[in-house]
RNA sequence: UGGGCCAUGGUGUAAUGGUAACACAGCAGAUUUUGGUUCUGUUAUUCAGGGUUCGAGUCCUUGUGGCCCAACCA
């Protein structure tokens, strides 16, 4: 699949396209390469696609490629799970990679400049503990001080970190850093770490190796070595830039070239692997991909398509300043793009028996509609229609009130697509609760040939008792109270506990039972739905994506 | 000895010294056999003080406020 970026040249730049556009105009590159550098630790979610919409945008836009990297200079968190989920996520996404990487591929070469780096006296072993080298590292208003094992000669402290390769030393017994200022304003520049020890398992590379690179000796020079040109991260990178042109000075590489824009976050949400993992493992989702998670496979199960993703991403725009876009245009971006694709369908979700007593006993007969207004071309359908039918609980109220559209005592609504009915009595139970309802039909209202000269309000959705289906129905809402729950103490406790509820007896359009999973449709009146893989045969299951805009419930907020 | 980044309606994003605009959200209306869609109208914005200028959201200056940096994480 390929995405199409049409340019408006109207259209405003961001800072970044101006950045790209001056370097291309400027002869400084023929083409521009960027990168998505995803850490395989955790499943990726809608503030990575930001990511990926901006790196991969950016290169489409201006005919570059793009690079999918993996940071994989962590063993002990990283795993092939993650990096397959990853893959999967991207191309979904709909962008295609250059190429697919690894940080890994690079240790060699790593390893390598890191012994240039020793050679030049610009780093050296420091045999310092953990909390030693935290302590004299100063603080933010004071400087730092040197560590005992900063004047090691090069040639020992080669044949040091020869030996740390070599696995003679334990985990932790000591570090390469770079040289470079303890006074620095910048913290980063303090003498920051270059490798570690960790005998451990590496998802690539194995047991050949028991030393790793820190991100700041892998990111720059593996942009250098792929000959990443635009190299953009998130502002938190943004005092890493100078050691990460550092590095590059000292080996005189390709210069590749950071650039920072603010994480763009999302209303009613969390962007955290920590806080996502923790909904995952205590238990208050069903999984990473459960539709209410903020994951690109929980949107993706959700129902949300990769159009609306992107079409999203490019809408909120990318600037320097910290933000938390609004979730309700994301949910614009769903609802426009499915009005135009998705296919209507009758659904009722809370079944409410109507007798037509005045409709022949046993006799069934097929009215048609259309499958999506906004789409001709999908043609058209046939509802069965007889004596017995279902409407939804709340398309009828005893004690309306006022401008309440619908069917009440006494009162006329179209059923769409079909008859106008009559409300002329209500059934209850010993309880009072209401079981069904006895409605006459106006016979010369058939839908497309009334005569009746009636103009009901209300035009309501309905099932044929006759060949309705059973379906689950699981109905999402936001998953936090809060706009933004990553600021609260305890984020957990701004958990909405409403954010699911299952439907287990709701009634579908008899076809509805064999779409497939993953398929999508507008339930008509109610919102959006897509099949879930959980379904089968005898009881499909339907996630809603978003339901319709609804003035009505908003009106009834008042 | 602190450094870096940032500040425009409710939320985002534009305006690159010359009428503060666009989208979403909100509100009001029209159309509608989806209280959907579509269409129209509308409310609401430059962090504060000082300066430069005919003219400042934009430049200068002083504040204020927010985010990031003292992981053998990325």
């Amino acid at each position: 699949m390929s995405i199409e970026k049409t340019t408006d040249p109207a259209a405003a730049l961001h800072f970044l396209e101006e950045i790209v556009e001056s370097d291309l105009a400027a002869g400084r590159y023929k083409s521009i390469l960027t990168r998505f550098p995803p850490e395989p630790n955790g499943y990726l979610h809608i503030g990575h696609a930001t990511s990926i919409c901006l790196n991969f945008g950016l290169a489409l836009k201006y005919g570059g490629a793009t690079n999918l990297r993996f940071d994989d200079t962590n063993p002990v968190t990283e795993e092939t799970e993650y990096v397959d989920s990853i893959i999967s996520d991207v191309c979904w996404l709909g962008f295609e990679p250059a190429r697919i990487l690894y940080a890994s591929d690079y240790f060699q070469q790593l390893y390598d400049w890191a012994k240039v780096l020793i050679m030049n006296g610009k780093a050296y072993v420091d045999f310092s503990s953990a909390e030693e080298i935290a302590a004299l590292k100063g603080t933010p208003t004071e400087a730092g001080k040197d560590s005992p094992y900063r004047n090691t000669s090069p040639e020992e402290n080669l044949a040091l970190f020869e030996k740390m390769k070599a696995g003679e030393f334990p985990d932790g017994h000591c570090v390469l850093r770079a040289k470079i200022d303890m006074a620095s304003p910048n913290m980063i520049m303090r003498d920051p770490l270059l490798y570690r020890i960790k005998h451990a398992h590496h998802h690539r590379t194995g047991d050949a190796w028991c030393i790793y690179p820190m991100y700041d000796w892998a990111h720059g020079q593996s942009d250098s070595i792929e000959h990443i040109t635009h190299s953009i991260c998130t502002l938190e990178f943004a005092p890493h830039r100078e050691l990460y042109d550092w590095c590059i000075a000292q080996l005189g590489i390709f210069p590749s070239k950071q650039y920072e824009f603010a994480r763009r976050n999302v209303s009613f949400a969390v962007t955290s692997k920590r806080k996502l993992k923790q909904l995952v493992e205590d238990g208050h989702v069903r999984g990473w991909d459960d539709p209410r998670m903020p994951t690109i496979s929980g949107y993706r199960r959700r129902g949300y398509t990769p159009a609306s993703i992107r079409e999203f991403c490019d809408r909120i725009g990318v600037g320097k300043r910290e933000m938390v876009a609004d979730m309700a245009l994301l949910e614009f971006c769903i609802r426009e793009d499915l009005n135009k694709s998705s296919l209507r369908r009758f659904a009722v979700l809370d079944p409410l028996k109507v007798v037509i007593t005045n409709y022949p006993e046993g006799e069934t007969e097929w009215l048609e509609t259309e499958n999506n207004p906004e789409d001709p071309g999908t043609g058209k359908r046939q509802l069965a229609f007889g004596r017995e039918i279902f409407i939804e609980q709340d398309d009828f109220m005893e004690n309306p009130p006022p401008k309440y559209f619908r069917l009440s005592p006494g009162g006329l609504v179209r059923l769409k697509s079909a008859y106008i009915i009559k409300c002329e009595e209500v059934i209850k139970d010993a309880a009072g609760k209401i079981t069904e309802l006895h409605c006459s039909y106006v016979p010369e209202s058939r839908s497309g040939q009334d005569t009746s000269g009636l103009k009901p309000q209300g035009v309501i959705h309905w099932l044929s008792a006759s060949n309705a289906r059973k379906a689950e129905v699981r109905l999402y809402d936001r998953l936090f109270q809060v706009e933004d729950p990553a600021s609260e103490e305890d984020f957990k406790s701004t958990l909405n506990p409403k954010s699911l509820q299952i439907i287990d007896h709701a009634l579908i359009e008899p076809d509805l039972a064999d779409a497939k999973s993953g398929e999508q449709f507008q339930f008509t009146r109610l919102g959006y739905f897509c099949v879930d893989p959980d379904g089968t045969a005898e009881k499909p299951v339907f996630n809603r994506t978003v339901t319709l805009k609804d003035t009505w419930a908003k009106e009834m907020k008042k």
